[in-house]
RNA sequence: GACCCCAUCGUCUAGCGGUUAGGACACCGCCCUUUCACGGCGGUAACACGGGUUCGAUUCCCGUUGGGGUCGCCA
C-alpha cells in the first residue's frame, strides 16, 4: 500500500477557507503530509475557494498560518494568500477560483458524450443508477445501495445556472488533473465519493485510492465543531502550545504505532506512519491529554525557543523581555520550564523575576512574613555568602541545622521574601537566577514587613 | 425516511480463537522532596446486548441497541 520512498505518491489537503482551521481538518493535513513524507511522495495544497463571499484573502492566510505553524510544509500550492498570487508546482493555479475554464472544458467533454446534460441552465451529470463497490483504504470494501431519494432521480448538478461548477465536480476534475494517487480524507466524504468514482469513469480517468478518515469528536460524542473546546486551531497557536505536541497529539488521534509509544519526534512519527494502522472508529479528543502531551514536549524544549514561545504570553501579563538580557531571561524560564503544562501558566508562575517589587499574595505573607519567623531569617541572611545555586543549599541547610529548624520551615518565608507566593521553581535555583543584589533586597523588604 | 461507517477501562489505544485482557491520559493511595511539578511504587476501571460458528469466543458471522456520517444549483 505504500512503499516507503515511492515518489509517485501524490496526496493533498484541499480546505475550503472558512475563516479558521479546524483540529480535525488540522488531523486530515497532518495525515497526508505523514504520508508524503513517509513515501517520499508529493504534497500538495489546494484551496477549495469556488463560491461564498466567505473565502476572504485573510481566510486563506488562516489555513496557510495554521498549516506552517503545524511544520506542515507543502511541496506545491499556493506560495501566499492571494489567489492570483505565486505558485509553486506545475500543476496551478492551485486556487480553484483561478481554474474556471478547466471546469468548463470538462464540462463540455462530458456534454459532448451525453454523459452529462443541461436543464433549466444547469448542467446535470447522469449519475449511475446501480450501486457502486470501492475499495477503501481504511473501510475496506464498501458497497453503496442508492438512497431512497437518490433512486427516484440520481443525477446532480455539476455546473449551476449561474455557470459556477459546484463542489463534487472541482474535485474531481482537479484530483484528476493534479494526477492526486491517494485521497486520505474526513469519513463525511465516503458517502460523496460514490459520485466522485462515476464522475471519474465518464471522464475516462480511473480514480484515486481512497481512505476516509473517522471524524473526530468532542468528549461526550457529539459531532466537534466551531464553537467547541479545543475545536479551532488558532487556540493552540494563541496559547503557546508546542507545535510537535499538537501533532504528536494528533496523529494519535485515529491512527496507532501499535505498540505503546506516546510522545514521539516528528522524524520519527513520519518514518512509523502508514496508511494500515489507521483506526475505523470515530475518537473523541481529550483535552487533558493534549495538555499533558504539551508538557512533554515543553519539557524539552531547548532555551531559546521556550522563550520564543512564552513571550507573547508575558507581553499579554504587561512583561516585555526585550526590557531584559536574553540570557536572564532564559535562566529565569528555564527554572520553571518543568513546573507548568502551557506556557500560559508562566507569567503567573514566575513574573517575580520580571518586577522591581514583588507584590505578597495576602494569603502567603499572612503565613509567611510574619514576626515569628524574623529571627530566622535575619540569621539566614547573613549567612548567604555564595550565590550559586549549591552554595545557597548549603547556607541555608546549615542554618537550619544551627537553628533547629527543618529547611522548609526556613524555605517558605525566603520564598514568600523573594517571589511573594508560596509556590514557584526551586527556592536555590530562583535566588540564582535573582542574583546578590536583588534577592537580599527582597529579604530586607521582607524583614521589614516582618517587624509588626 | 433511505443509505454508509463504527463499537475493548471515563478518554486514546494494544489485542488479530485459548492472555491474570497490556500501555498511556485522568483519578486515588504511598514514597521521594524546599513549595509546586517531576519521578518511583501500588490501586480503582473495559471487551454494549442477543443469537450463532467452534472443543473454546473480546477476537469470525448475523441481528439488536447505541454513536457518527451522507442523501443541495454548500463545501
Amino acid at each position: 500500500m505504500s512503499e516507503p520512498g515511492n515518489p509517485a505518491v501524490r496526496v493533498r489537503f484541499a480546505p475550503s477557507p472558512t475563516g479558521y482551521l479546524h483540529i480535525g481538518g488540522a488531523r486530515t493535513a497532518l495525515f497526508n503530509w505523514l504520508y508524503a513524507r513517509h513515501t517520499g511522495g508529493t504534497f500538495i495544497l489546494r484551496i477549495e475557494d469556488t463560491d461564498e463571499a466567505r473565502n476572504s484573502q485573510e481566510a486563506i492566510a488562516v489555513i496557510l498560518d495554521g498549516l506552517r505553524w503545524l511544520g506542515l510544509d507543502w511541496d506545491e500550492g499556493p506560495v501566499n494568500s492571494d489567489p492570483a498570487g505565486p505558485s509553486q508546482g506545475a500543476c496551478g493555479p492551485y486556487f480553484q477560483s483561478q481554474r474556471g475554464v478547466r471546469y468548463r472544458q470538462h464540462a463540455d467533454a462530458l456534454l459532448a458524450k451525453d454523459a452529462a446534460y443541461e436543464k433549466d441552465g444547469a448542467v446535470w451529470f447522469r449519475m449511475e443508477r446501480a450501486a457502486i463497490t470501492l475499495h477503501d483504504l481504511v473501510c475496506g470494501e464498501v458497497t453503496r445501495e442508492l438512497t431512497d431519494r437518490e433512486a427516484a432521480s440520481p443525477d446532480f448538478v455539476i455546473i449551476r445556472s449561474d455557470g459556477k461548477p459546484v463542489f463534487h465536480f472541482v474535485n474531481v476534475v482537479d484530483d484528476l488533473e493534479m494526477g492526486i494517487t491517494h485521497v486520505l480524507r474526513g469519513e463525511d466524504h465516503l458517502s460523496n465519493t460514490f459520485k466522485h468514482v462515476a464522475l471519474f469513469r465518464a471522464l475516462g480517468a480511473s480514480p484515486p485510492q481512497y481512505g476516509h478518515i473517522p471524524l473526530i469528536l468532542n468528549m461526550d460524542g457529539s459531532k466537534m465543531s466551531k464553537r467547541d473546546t479545543g475545536a479551532s486551531l488558532s487556540t493552540y497557536m494563541q496559547d503557546g502550545f508546542v507545535p510537535e505536541a499538537v501533532v504528536n497529539y494528533l496523529c494519535l488521534l485515529g491512527w496507532s504505532p501499535k505498540d505503546d509509544s506516546q510522545v514521539m519526534p516528528v522524524a520519527e512519527i513520519i518514518s512509523r506512519f502508514d496508511v494500515p494502522q489507521i483506526l475505523r472508529a470515530n475518537a473523541r479528543f481529550d483535552f487533558e491529554k493534549m495538555q499533558w502531551m504539551n508538557y512533554e514536549h515543553l519539557r524539552r524544549l531547548p532555551a531559546a525557543r521556550l522563550r520564543e514561545l512564552a513571550a507573547p504570553q508575558f507581553r499579554k501579563a504587561g512583561v516585555d523581555f526585550a526590557a531584559f538580557a536574553p540570557g536572564y531571561v532564559e535562566a529565569a524560564l528555564l527554572t520553571a520550564q518543568e513546573k507548568v503544562r502551557q506556557v500560559t501558566g508562566l507569567p503567573a508562575f514566575c513574573d517575580f523575576y520580571f518586577v522591581d517589587e514583588v507584590s505578597y499574595e495576602p494569603e502567603a505573607a499572612a503565613a509567611a512574613l510574619v514576626p515569628k519567623n524574623r529571627p530566622a531569617m535575619e540569621t539566614l541572611r547573613a549567612a548567604l555568602t555564595a550565590f550559586d545555586a549549591a552554595g545557597l543549599e548549603a547556607a541555608l541547610k546549615a542554618t537550619a541545622v544551627q537553628l533547629g529548624v527543618k529547611p522548609r520551615d526556613l524555605v517558605q518565608p525566603v520564598r514568600v521574601a523573594c517571589t511573594g507566593k508560596m509556590v514557584g521553581p526551586s527556592l536555590y535555583h530562583l535566588m540564582e537566577v535573582l542574583g546578590r543584589d536583588r534577592t537580599l533586597r527582597r529579604l530586607d523588604r521582607a524583614l521589614e514587613r516582618m517587624k509588626e
